[in-house]
DNA sequence: TCGGATAGGCGCCCA
DNA sequence: TGGGCGCTTATCCGA
């Protein structure tokens, strides 16, 4: 069973040696910066990463209790029987106070692989480019490069009846801000074109009733389109790799 | 050094015990889900925690790049000489292939303990209700968040004319979003006590060049303030925590 | 660097 | 359970 200290010595190496270090400790835990935080003593998983990220992790919950950024700097200390982590990055600092390490352990990491993921936004707002007709029959998206020239809007075109259209998309469900980020699309056009008569249209899987009227009050109109998912691959052998009762 | 299928059995028994696991390995994986992603093998640190959320962690970054959230069901294997690990939770699938375990490690962890936090929206909400003049001279605040009626309204009064004030606070910098939502408000209002003058405030410590001309063009209006910070005890020693040199 | 927008967002509160 | 929304949001992308 190894002592504090001795755990503060290893730590300290390889936070020197740029190693990512793991380790479950008991802690209180200070943080000032953007807010301000408290955290009374009891069990945590730690985490400093090879860029310096700081991640604190409680028993339950995806997200850390606590945190620091990227490119802190960290220095670690022993106060009589506790180890002690000081943290800053700016106008934030965290002060880790441990008082008793469970395990500890440290890794150099070999990765350099970046994650492939499809099924967002982005993705759907291409498909209905290239699928126009799932907008509405008639519909006729302008070009990519258009698209990027008045800024962030998902899709835009025209209907049948040569109308200027703005069509927004949501992954999810669309809800209440995604029908005021509609509108001050459509009325961004408007202004710059000097053009009374725009349409808005929210493509997304559902929507929320209260945004459903808004959109409506508006004059506003829903398709109902999903995301695309193109790792069918993956999708084909979902039965094989989760065969397991649960 | 504990071969792969001796890291399985481990891992096994403290994942059927409700335990926290940490591991390093070398892992590539397969996510599909909402969306759909592939990992190619490195190495990376993994968390399973009590309430069965996993977390995956590539060497930098603040965000785990795979996981699954509370109440996933996790099923370990061996394939040949890799340890499979597949997790499933409704219509969400992960699997994870390791090629090799790096260290491994877990934990009953003993916290019941909940963070403390200020500097939040809702304080400073708060700060401006018991301080109404931060917003104008005479301004009198009725209540605070008006969740059910008018939605969720952060500060709601009149002004010194009476004129019923909207005030919509941000933490940080005031963006578009803050001022359609603050709009949208402001609307709801006019509609429900079929009152036509009603007024909206942003209360941010900032605001961006757009969103104030949007603000104004409304005929709105900006009233910087900051949220507050109680834990002042903290903020005295911190020369004293952080008196290392960099 | 700033601004705008998405996220497999998460987590919290409330109807 | 779903809607609405803040977050020490983080992260990406374009100007």
């Amino acid at each position: 069973m190894l002592k504090i200290d001795d755990y503060a010595v290893i730590m300290k190496n390889a936070l020197s040696k740029n190693h990512s270090v793991v380790l479950g400790c008991s802690c209180e835990i200070n943080y000032s910066g953007r807010a301000e935080s408290f955290l009374p003593d009891g069990d945590r998983i730690i985490v400093i990463k090879e860029d310096k990220t700081l991640l604190v992790h409680q028993p339950t919950g995806s997200n850390p209790v606590n945190y620091m950024k990227a490119g802190t700097s960290h220095v670690l200390s022993i106060d009589g029987d506790k180890c002690v982590l000081k943290s800053k990055n700016g106008k934030e600092f965290m002060e880790i106070v441990m008082r008793r390490i469970h395990f500890f352990n440290y890794l150099k990491m070999n990765d350099g692989k970046s994650i492939v993921l499809t099924g967002t936004e982005k993705d759907m707002a291409e498909m209905l480019m290239k699928n126009p007709d799932m907008i509405e029959p008639g519909f006729k998206p302008f070009s990519m490069e258009e698209h990027t020239k008045y800024g962030f809007i998902d899709v835009f075109g025209t209907d049948k009846f040569n109308i200027i259209t703005v069509v927004e998309c949501k992954r999810y469900c669309a809800d209440l801000s995604a029908v005021t980020q509609l509108r001050r699309y459509v009325e961004k056009i408007k202004d710059s074109k000097g053009i009374e008569n725009v349409r808005g249209v929210i493509a997304a899987p559902r929507i929320t009733p209260n945004a459903l009227k808004m959109l409506q009050d508006w004059g506003f109109s829903f398709v109902e389109a999903k995301p695309p998912k193109y790792l069918e691959k993956f999708d084909k052998s979902q039965q094989n790799l989760h065969s397991f009762t649960e």
